[in-house]
DNA sequence: ACCTGAACACCGTTCAAGT
DNA sequence: ACCTGAACACCGTTCAAGT
C-alpha cells in the first residue's frame, strides 16, 4: 500500500480499510464511528459522506471480507471445489478473527454474498442435486463450515487439535453433501 | 406469575426476568442498563447490587435461557434422546427468538451450561463412541443444530419449508452422529 | 443495608454553519 | 463540494452521599 489510510481525501474504500484494521486491532466491540473518525483524523461527520449509518458500515466490511475470498475454478472436480471453499471460509476466519463473526451475525446481502454461494450451488449440482436440494444443502454446508470457523477464532477449541477436528467434520461432510 | 417484575424488593431474579421481557420485546440491542432500570423503576445503580456488570447480566440471561432446556430421561435410546435435545434447542430458539443468538455470541460458562453438553456426550458414548470423539462430535452437532435454529429465528430461510429442511438435516445428521 | 444523584467518559446521528 | 461544531438523546460505570 503507497498511501496509509490516515493520508489524502476520504473515499469510502478507505473508511472501510480504517474500520476493517481498527476492528482487528482493538476488537468489534471498540468500533464506533467517533474511534473511526479520530483514527482517521476527521470529524465523525466526515464519515457520513461514504457510509450512510453504521449499519450500513458494517454491510460494507462484510463485502470487503467476502471479496477477500478466492472461488475455485468450476473446471475442478465438485469435491474439490467443496473442499477449496472450505479452506478459503476458514482462512478468512484466521485472517481475521475478529470480524468474522460478522458473518454470522448480520446476513449477507451485497453483491460479494452471492459469489461464494453460487460456486457451492453449482459444487452441489455437478455433484447430482436438484436446484431444489443444492439450495437447502448450501445453507446447512455455510452453517457449519462457518460456525466451525467462528468456533475456533472464538477460542471454543481452546485445548484441542483444531486440524483434525476439522478434518474430520469435513469428512463426514462430505458423506454429507451429496448423500440422498 | 403472582408479582409482576415491577412490585417488590429487587432480587437478582427479578433483574434477568425484566431484562429477558425487555430484551425480547424491544430487541436484543435495545437492552440497556438504563433502560432496564426504567422497566424496573429503579435508578441504574441499583441493579449493581445484583448484577456485576452488564457482562454478567448478558451471562445470567444465558443461564436462564439454558435452564429452560428439558433434558431427555437417560433410559430412552440414545438416538431418540438425540433428537429430543434437537428439537429442545430449537423450541427454545422459538419461545427466545431474540434472545437466542446470545448462545452462539458469547461462549456459555455457568452451571446450567455444562448439562445439557452432558446429556449429549452421555448419549454419544452410549453410541458407541469414544470419549474423545465424542466431545468432537458434540461440538460439531451443537454447533450445527444451533446455528440451525439461529438461522431459522434470524429470518435466513424466509419462504423456505423450514420444517422439511430441519428434518433433512438432522436425518443427515443421525447417520453422521456415529459414523466412524 | 439498600438505593440515589451527580458525574465521567463515552455512543450514533442531525442540523446549521463554515470554507 | 466537502467538512466541522454544537447539540440531542443516549450508553456503562464510579463514587460519594442519602435514608
Amino acid at each position: 500500500m503507497r498511501t496509509p489510510y490516515t493520508s489524502g481525501s476520504l473515499t469510502r474504500e478507505r473508511v472501510l480499510n480504517a474500520a476493517l484494521v481498527l476492528a482487528e486491532r482493538d476488537g468489534l466491540e471498540r468500533l464506533s464511528m467517533r474511534q473511526l473518525a479520530r483514527e482517521l483524523d476527521v470529524s465523525p461527520m466526515a464519515l457520513y459522506r461514504h457510509v450512510t449509518n453504521k449499519e450500513d458500515l458494517l454491510d460494507g466490511l462484510i463485502e470487503r471480507l467476502l471479496a477477500e475470498l478466492r472461488l475455485p475454478d468450476d473446471s475442478l472436480g465438485w469435491e474439490q471445489r467443496l473442499r477449496m471453499l472450505a479452506d478459503e471460509l476458514r482462512a478468512l476466519a484466521h485472517r481475521h478473527p475478529g470480524l468474522f463473526g460478522l458473518l454470522l451475525q448480520r446476513r449477507a446481502v451485497g453483491a460479494q454474498a452471492t459469489r461464494p454461494r453460487e460456486s457451492v450451488l453449482r459444487a452441489l449440482r455437478d455433484g447430482g442435486l436438484d436446484p431444489d436440494a443444492a439450495a437447502r444443502r448450501e445453507r446447512l454446508l455455510s452453517t457449519v463450515i462457518m460456525g466451525f470457523a467462528l468456533s475456533e477464532v472464538a477460542g471454543r477449541f481452546a485445548g484441542v487439535d483444531v486440524e483434525q477436528e476439522f478434518e474430520e467434520a469435513l469428512s463426514l461432510l462430505a458423506g454429507l453433501a451429496v448423500a440422498s
